[in-house]
DNA sequence: TCTCAATATTTTGTATCCAAATCGACAGCA
DNA sequence: TGCTGTCGATTTGGATACAAAATATTGAGA
């Protein structure tokens, strides 16, 4: 088994984009119900993350995010906040914002928050889940399978976190739903941090077998088969904690 | 039971304050280390709303915050913006910012997520809970008594949810603690709004049980009564359904 | 050639300014 | 009297301009 990533530099502050542009340009025509700009601005820009065209430690000046979009500067601060709030982007003061690199103990607490949400949304979801629901989720189970066909791996990475999105919003609790959008886009940090970005994130299998059991309403084997892909997830990554500890300066000082 | 809210309008948006400034003035020396002036303002508006000195449905204008606090409008944008996404604030666009009403449902959601979340907390607690960090529960639970002894209100709801706090904290998982922080603020808002202001949300004697139970390292039982302390204060509320809808025009439309 | 220091450039942080939208008041009209 | 539509004052949305901090560059000296 071997990891494409560099472990040389082990947290790489690329300045990565002399290309920046590229990365961001085409808007992929996900358009929710965005009205603000700065909502398109932070959909974006997250949207860039999660299909990991944006790596962790990308420097995402300003200025050049402001070019880009073709709007002020203003705009891009606030959408960087946003994205700051939700830990998916790390802001240093007077040093700009860069993708986040999550540490090994936060990867971590991320799958263990995991654990403990997502047996129990996916216990409503078999309970309560109506047919229309259920050919949801297996239609999209189909467009996964499709993306994996063509190999198109940004549709991949993004459409296996939006299974596990779609289950959480089906659940029925705005609040967790919300709390899992977060958890999945750190979890997408996570996995282009600690695993081979070749290496899908989520065996298309597992998604297959959810479907099943909720479809045939076993909300125990749900929760079950939940647990073990979280940790067949969990388990595919390096998460060495030597990886971790360079050690925090900040931190010992203080 | 004779509740003091006033059901004649059900949102009530006051612009109740005339004297907005003398709700929010006194920084109850309460500063971890938010050293960034945005911070500062987040926190202290936060503060207000979580004392009840801010009521949902008030109306927070930006000019006058920004006198209030001594900075430019920059600022306080930018800690509404945060306490939006916490959805301790709704933002209506080109209305302003408003301390937020969570409708019926939504309370329901806010105590969904905890009897899902907290239980498995104070297990950890219950479980790994050093002498140290039980003193700390102790001196806790004798701060409320105090506060309760000397009927000193926004203490008391402070320190009600500031135990839960501890806990979460406590269990060693950021993600969650944090999102614990968040459904701790909506608690605070959902309380003022569905409950007579006199009846304290966290019944003291409750906090010392669970105490009890960590302190006997009775994962089970301190989890049974959580979720029986949680009941408590949701069944103290009148979360009637009625409440909720008068018809949501814009939804209706869309 | 390397190191260190001083300067120049870039980038972030904050305040101010202008445009657009909303709210309140008042007049017109059924 | 009661409703509707228009004008003015206030407030928000967003861009620009200025100040402060950090980074990069240049040059002198060993």
């Amino acid at each position: 088994m071997e990891h494409a990533r560099d472990t040389s530099k082990s947290r790489p502050i690329p300045e990565a984009a002399g290309d920046l542009r590229h990365r961001i340009e085409a808007p992929p025509a996900r358009a929710g119900k965005a009205t603000r700009s700065v909502d398109v601005i932070f959909q974006r820009i997250l949207d860039a993350i999660l299909e990991h065209r944006l790596p962790p430690g990308t420097k995402l000046g300003e200025e050049r995010l402001a070019a880009i979009f073709g709007v002020s500067r203003t705009q891009v601060r606030q959408a960087l906040a946003r994205l700051t709030h939700d830990r998916i982007v790390t802001l240093i003061a007077n040093r700009g914002a860069f993708v986040s690199s999550p540490t090994v103990t936060e990867a971590r607490e991320v799958f263990d928050a995991r654990r403990l949400i997502e047996p129990d949304l996916i216990r409503r979801v078999a309970n309560a889940a109506t047919p229309a629901q259920i050919r949801k989720l297996r239609e999209h189970v189909a467009l996964e399978s499709e993306a994996r066909a063509g190999n198109d791996k940004r549709t991949i990475i993004r459409l296996s976190g939006d299974f596990h999105q779609i289950i959480a919003d089906l659940a029925g609790n705005t609040f967790l739903a919300r709390t899992m959008r977060e958890l999945e886009s750190l979890t997408c940090l996570v996995i282009i941090l600690y695993d081979a970005p070749n290496v899908p994130s989520c065996p298309f299998d597992e998604h297959s077998a959810l479907t099943d059991a909720i479809e045939a309403h076993d909300a125990d084997r749900a929760a079950a088969l939940m647990i073990e892909h979280l940790d067949h997830v969990e388990h595919s990554l390096q998460l060495t904690p030597a990886q971790d500890s360079e050690i925090d300066l900040e931190s010992v000082f203080s």
